[in-house]
RNA sequence: GGGCUUGUAGCUCAGCUGGUUAGAGCGCGCGCUUGAUAAGCGUGAGGUCGUAAGUUCAAAUCUUACCAGGCCCA
């Protein structure tokens, strides 16, 4: 080295090399540097600065389904945030106006249940709580979790207006949706009917399916004859109907029998054994699937089969209720239940249409009695013959003396059959543990196949048009809507409890008929508006109905409405809010967008509460998303211990990754999360990162005067450009579609296949080592510079943290942010499909010179491609394709020669390429200090021995300019 | 039990109305590079398309059943 110029060494000649230089970390320490960028928009008032800057753009409007307020946010809340955030942040790159308000569910069970906990332990009991104060509380909790939410939210980089969100508990939401139940009142589709729910005596209350749990107990379970007394069917004039039932204290209840299509056997009794309640000589009717299992139950050991029917011949028969006479002198008809099968019993139900389900639903039907008998505290009414005031379950929660009674009597009319006990699933308080029973009490409904006033179609016609003429993105969601539409019942709106909107109405103590009065309608809804519902509470009766009524003719209706309701008001009071809170928003929405349960919840109930107050959906488009499930496809459990915390995503890995995820999966089924598929997310955003990073330093020091116009530049250049326009619209369509995955795999693909392993590969020598202002320099640095800003307007929705601090890097404004700008607008000029198929070819001939070079890399005969000189052996068409094309430069070898001779024996080739083939031989010359390549021509610059002419250039011209 | 729905390489996804040896990216193995370096390039190995019948000249693609999941109901 001694010999050589200093101005010539090797150390400097890399001082001469234009190597990417940027400040843009590799790394992107996501979990350190997003709550940065978080502080920076806050700054920026970033939300503010977009709502103004697209203010006379056409309007998208995403209404936020309401999260329940009463946890921290789990993976499912994440990922739906996250793509309404995606909906929105792409929608305004697109040109639209995209206010987002966020809401939160604030009322209902479980928020009252943990303010009654805190109570109970503190030994107090809920029921000695002034309601207000209970209110009170609940509204507390349900604002502390929102505040929580709203920062895990606002952290995932959730774009909207977090300092005005709505609430379901709001004054002015709660005064809606007391309007919107008076709608109801007023247009006829609210009535007044009963439904059987499960009671707990202990509680006083009736309990929601999800505070019911099952626990085995013993039953007694008793047979018992009821007479026949009027039938078309000759056998069966004095016979008696065995019914089975494990709880007799319904029997006082019972009005039907109901049988099954399957054949029945008249049997008369000839032989009891000992202790049997059944009597010689009885004949008795029974489901011939059961004679034998009946028959030992009720200890009968020897029997003659009279005759057999089947259950259709039943029709018309009618039995006397056991204890006809004695206050129980009604008939018992029997009737066909679809619900009867051989599995157990007898093969007949009995039938009390107040304390079952299908009781229930039978009787209705039929018209049959729906006697009152029970009290809230579990005693049989005053009027109940036989046994009034006997108790079926204590306040311990234990059996009471009803069922004891009512088996005595059945004894005593003879009526009894049989007795045993049997051990089976009971539904329990899961607070109290104590049992429950089946009661049919009073509740509000909204009808679904009436038609309301001044309107032409039913509610539920009404609904099925709107499912019609929204867009369900997937469409099976359209399916499923539908189904449940068409075959919903009536929807109960009422639940006695506390935390919610009372149905506020008077019911007239004469007629039982609700008041319909707009003028005291329009006071309660102005009391609710000045107080909230606490209002119904606080003030007193008459203030609300004002000098036309008495309040003593009038009972105020203390039930609260169905959350379901107050959550399918939304539209109502954010959308279409009497306030203006929101001006920028308007009805109906653009989008409703949530996980596919919300079919039967949210999109259900508002579709319903809008066409029965408004005549057409809430929305025009409903996209539905998959639930959350683990790497092996099981749903998250806390007990299966597979769950996926985004707080954890966030703390270890960052919001952009877990936004990757949403993008990477398929949204419209259900979505896996776990260990290694954010490892696998992790890599796919290097990579992007990565093409970010490699790109701001390749752009280094870039300058206007050194962009280059389109028309002059390289084939491979107007290639790329190309390539940008292709992609630019298959993201467009995707973002059109909904369908990030498409857009982010897009991206992807382009990032890797194209640029990083294709034209970053290829343009590094132009990149680093021609003159600054090159031709050849200069058309690559205008082309990334291209590249750069599609890159990171593209992705600025889905990495929302990492696009704008690539933005920030590139245009370093100390106002401007990458959301504040829209998807690039490129020329149509630069699509060119012709040459898009011709690189595609260029590049097939290329993958056969880079596998021969793998070969000669294996047999060790070349390292770096720079080493090989490789021959190309191809047919006169190929020839022409790659005419003037630099072929050493594409291939990144230091030379290249093309043969149309034909190939040598041995010359590597591949099938899938043909008229191609390739013989490496080594490149000749002398390695150029300053580009690597092997160069005959190294080594003649007597200034520069150890570079190539170009380089010796360039440099030369370098030093000029220093000195 | 009912309604809707899913099952393609280790992972995430493409495969249109049935038609040549089932594709991509990532990961993995091997090699190269050390001037994108906790990066980059090349290359290779991975799938009897959940299982089994059936329709058809031909099925990942249509039908049925079964298995394993998911959401909602009962």
């Amino acid at each position: 080295m001694s010999d050589t110029p200093p101005s010539t060494s090797q150390a400097d000649y890399k001082n001469t090399v234009f190597l990417p230089k940027t400040d843009f970390p590799l790394r992107g320490e996501l979990p350190r540097r997003e709550p940065e960028i978080l502080a920076r928009w806050q700054g920026l008032n970033l939300y503010a600065r977009q709502r103004d800057a697209s203010k006379d753009k056409p309007k998208f409007i995403l209404h936020d389904g309401p999260p329940y307020a009463n946890g921290n946010i789990h993976i499912g809340h994440a990922l739906n945030k996250i793509l309404k955030d995606l909906v929105c942040r792409t929608q305004a790159m697109l040109g639209k106006d995209t206010p987002y308000i966020p809401g939160w569910d604030c009322h209902g069970l479980p928020i009252e249940w943990k303010v009654e906990e805190n109570y109970r332990n503190r030994g107090k009991n809920k029921d000695d709580v002034p309601v207000l104060l209970l209110r009170k509380e609940c509204r507390e909790f349900a604002q502390h979790w929102m505040r929580v939410q709203a920062e895990e939210f606002l952290r995932l980089g959730i774009g909207g207006d977090w300092s005005r969100p709505y609430s379901t508990m709001t004054p002015a939401a709660e005064a809606q949706i007391v309007r919107e139940i008076h709608k109801f009142a007023l247009n006829g589709l609210l009535y007044k009917g009963a439904k059987p729910v499960l009671w707990s005596v202990v509680e006083k209350t009736a309990l929601a399916d999800a505070e019911v749990e099952y626990h085995d107990v013993k039953s007694p379970t008793i047979y018992v004859g009821f007479p026949v007394v009027r039938t078309a069917h000759a056998a069966l004039a004095d016979a008696r109907v065995v019914i089975w039932t494990t709880t007799p204290w319904t029997m006082p209840g019972n009005r039907a029998i109901a049988w099954g299509k399957f054949p029945y056997v008249l049997v008369q009794v000839s032989e009891v054994g000992e202790g049997s309640s059944a009597m010689v000589g009885q004949k008795l009717l029974m489901a011939e699937a059961l004679k034998d299992s009946t028959l030992a139950a009720c200890k009968i050991t020897a029997h003659t089969v009279l005759e057999t029917l089947q259950g259709e011949q039943l029709q018309g028969t009618v039995c006397a209720h056991p204890w006809r006479g004695m206050g129980y002198d009604f008939d018992v008809p029997l009737l066909f239940g679809e619900h009867v099968t051989t599995e157990a019993g007898t093969g007949f139900v009995h039938i009390a249409p107040s304390h079952g389900e299908e009781d229930f639903a039978l009787g209705r039907t039929h018209g049959l009695e729906m006697p009152d008998n029970v009290t809230d505290d579990g005693l049989y009414q005053p009027w109940v013959p036989l046994f009034a005031g006997l108790q079926i379950y204590t306040q311990a929660g234990k059996p009471g003396d009803a069922n004891g009674a009512v088996i005595k009597t059945m004894i005593e009319v003879g009526a009894l059959v049989g007795k045993t006990n049997i051990t089976h699933a009971y539904p329990h308080s899961w607070r109290s543990k104590a049992p429950l029973i089946f009661r049919t009490t009073p509740q509000w409904f909204i009808a679904l196949d009436k038609t309301p006033a001044g309107g032409t179609k039913t509610l539920r016609q009404m609904a099925l048009q709107a499912i019609g003429e929204t867009r369900w993105v997937p469409g099976t969601g359209e399916n499923r809507i539908r189904g449940m539409i068409e075959s919903r019942p009536d929807w109960c709106i009422s639940r006695q409890r506390a935390w919610g909107v009372p149905i506020a109405l008077f019911v007239s103590r004469q007629t039982g008929e609700m008041l319909l009065d707009d003028k005291v309608f329009e006071r309660i809804a102005a009391a609710f508006e000045a107080d909230g519902a606490d209002a119904w509470y606080n003030r007193p009766a008459r203030e609300f109905l004002g000098d036309a009524y008495h309040h003593k003719d009038y009972e105020q209706v203390f039930d609260i409405v169905d959350v379901w309701f107050e959550s399918g008001s939304t539209h109502a009071f954010v959308l279409n809010d009497k306030a203006n809170t929101w001006p920028e928003l308007s009805w109906p929405a653009t989008m409703y967008l949530e996980g596919s349960d919300q079919h039967r919840g949210w999109f259900h109930s508002s579709l319903l509460e809008s066409c029965g107050t408004q005549g057409r959906a809430p929305y025009d488009v409903v996209l539905t998303h998959g639930f959350t499930l683990d790497e092996q496809g099981r749903k998250m459990s806390k007990s299966l211990g597979n769950t996926v915390a985004p707080q954890q995503v966030i703390d270890q890995f960052g919001a952009d990754i877990l936004r990757l995820w949403v993008c990477t999966a398929d949204y419209t089924e259900d979505l896996r999360i776990g260990p290694e598929i954010l490892k696998q997310t992790t890599d796919l955003y290097r990579r992007l990162r990565n093409t970010l990073r490699y790109l701001l330093g390749a752009l280094d020091g870039m300058t206007a005067a050194e962009r280059m116009p389109h028309t002059a530049m390289p084939e491979m250049e107007r290639w790329v450009l190309h390539r940008l326009s292709q992609v630019d619209q298959v993201v467009r369509q995707s973002v059109e579609a909904f369908d990030f995955t498409k857009m982010v795999t897009e991206i992807h693909n382009f990032c890797s296949t194209d640029l990083s392993a294709f034209y970053f590969d290829l343009r590094k020598d132009s990149l680093y080592c021609d003159a600054p202002m090159a031709d050849h320099r200069r058309a690559t640095r205008t082309v990334m510079e291209q590249v750069l800003e599609c890159l990171t307007l593209w992705l600025a929705p889905v990495l929302c943290f990492t696009a704008e601090e690539a933005w920030l890097h590139r245009h370093a404004g100390e106002h401007d942010s990458v959301h504040l700008h829209e998807f690039p607008t490129l020329p149509a000029a630069w699509r060119d499909d012709a040459l898009g198929e011709r690189w595609q070819k260029l590049r097939a001939v290329r993958s056969v010179v880079t596998g021969a070079l793998e070969v000669a890399r294996t047999e060790k005969k070349i390292g770096a491609s720079l080493q090989a000189a490789p021959v190309v052996y191809v047919n006169a068409e190929v020839a022409a394709l790659l005419k003037g094309v630099a072929m050493a430069e594409l291939c990144i070898t230091s030379s290249l020669t093309l043969s149309t001779d034909a190939p040598p024996e041995g010359a590597y080739h591949q099938p899938d390429v043909p008229h191609v083939a390739v013989v490496v031989a080594l490149a000749e010359g002398e390695k150029c200090e300053r580009c690597w390549q092997i160069l005959p021509e190294v080594g003649k610059n007597p200034t520069h021995v150890t570079l190539c002419h170009r380089c010796a250039d360039v440099v030369e011209n370098l030093s000029r300019a220093a000195a």
